[in-house]
DNA sequence: ACCGGGCCTGGACGCTCGTCAAGACTTCCC
DNA sequence: GGGAAGTCTTGACGAGCGTCCAGGCCCGGT
């Protein structure tokens, strides 16, 4: 049975949750624009219709405002591709989504991964982020396996290197796309989908 | 004709860009343990045998100071893995001195690749990082294509995609036996000569 | 012997940071 | 309508940062 304690309890932790969310975006739009080591708390505050105050009201510290946002980064990121697995039913037409999603997350959502890419680096020096860093690129990594050993199904074929591998090579290609798409690069974009389609194809035996 | 004046003043530049150096030595050295963002010049110095002022008779600013550092790590990285190159003469040695090269670097040199990553991070971010992070980059592409290069004359073949390709795979490779290297992993250097191994092969057509 | 300049020290300045606490405002139950 | 609990603001604190500078040391030329 639930009192009516417990129903208000209820109300305002779902109350509490969901400005920690909010909370939690506005800080994902700031770090996204400015890095980790370049946000601090007043500047991520500003961007919010809140005083820096509130976001210690929210979280205890610092790390923890932005281990919440790196796993809410993580939600969204990692279920987009999940669509083109389920949306293709030929080898070149998985190859296609698959290219052509990736170039568009590099233009649309660079910023966002350009955070990444710097959290994942602070991870190799800061071992709080470690786990939460690492439990991200690992489902990363189960992404791109989908997505490669669906290929392979659709080919007939047998893929031909390891999980950890794929990801670690596509991963490369995105990253060294991103860097020259920020870079001003306009061949960017068309050398990742390329890439992507050649990978793609020397992953799985012929 | 060289006046008195001349061989002192020629003989101060010396020093001084000595001491530059001997500086920024010590600044690599510190700023791959602790890592970009955690850095301050007091803590370089301290590191020294100077005090934090000296830093600022030497280099302008920090930036000046990082990108001195950053600089004379390229010097050290890139020539690294030409002697492979030379020294190999079939395609299969080519490829176990390559694979084994990688792997003790990412070993033996783990901390001042983790620097490499973060500063290539922070280079998105920092405007001014830019232009210097990204003549690494392309150093480092050329270096790794020699190895694609002389591997396909080797096999007398001819490589099938792109420098910028074999580079961001590579790179891609070496970054994520980097990251389980140094949360503990202890597959992710055999992973890695496997992988370089695999990848040499498939980048040149049969 | 002295003196000028290269070299280095260590403290001070102004700033921003994360954190905290006192208090004001809001909401909602009795 | 009063009071308790939840929510948010504001200002302060200490620490650490990059930078600057007045001054001391040392060494080579005159």
């Amino acid at each position: 049975m639930t009192t009516a304690a417990d129903r208000v309890s209820k109300r305002q932790v779902d109350k509490f949750e969901q400005r920690r969310r909010e909370l939690a975006a506005g800080a994902l739009q700031t770090l996204s624009e400015r890095g980790y080591a370049r946000t601090s708390l007043r500047e991520i505050a500003q961007n919010t219709e809140f005083s820096h105050g509130t976001l210690h009201y929210y979280f205890t510290d610092k790390v923890e405002l932005i281990m919440y946002c790196v796993r809410q980064y993580k939600a969204v990121c990692v279920q987009r591709y999940d669509a083109i697995v389920s949306d293709s039913d030929t080898p070149e037409g998985l190859a296609e989504g698959f290219a052509e999603g990736l170039a568009i997350t590099c233009r649309e959502d660079a910023l966002m991964h350009r955070l990444w890419y710097d959290l994942r680096s602070q991870s190799l020096f800061e071992e709080s982020f470690r786990s939460d860093v690492a439990e991200i690129d690992e489902s990363l990594e189960r992404m791109v396996w989908r997505i490669v050993a669906r290929y392979a199904e659709l080919s007939g074929e047998e893929p031909t290197c390891s999980s950890a591998m794929a990801y670690a090579t596509f991963d490369g290609l995105f990253q060294q796309a991103l860097l020259r798409h920020l870079a001003g690069s306009e061949l960017a974009l068309d050398d990742l989908r390329a890439g992507a389609r050649h990978l793609l194809s020397h992953v799985v035996c012929a």
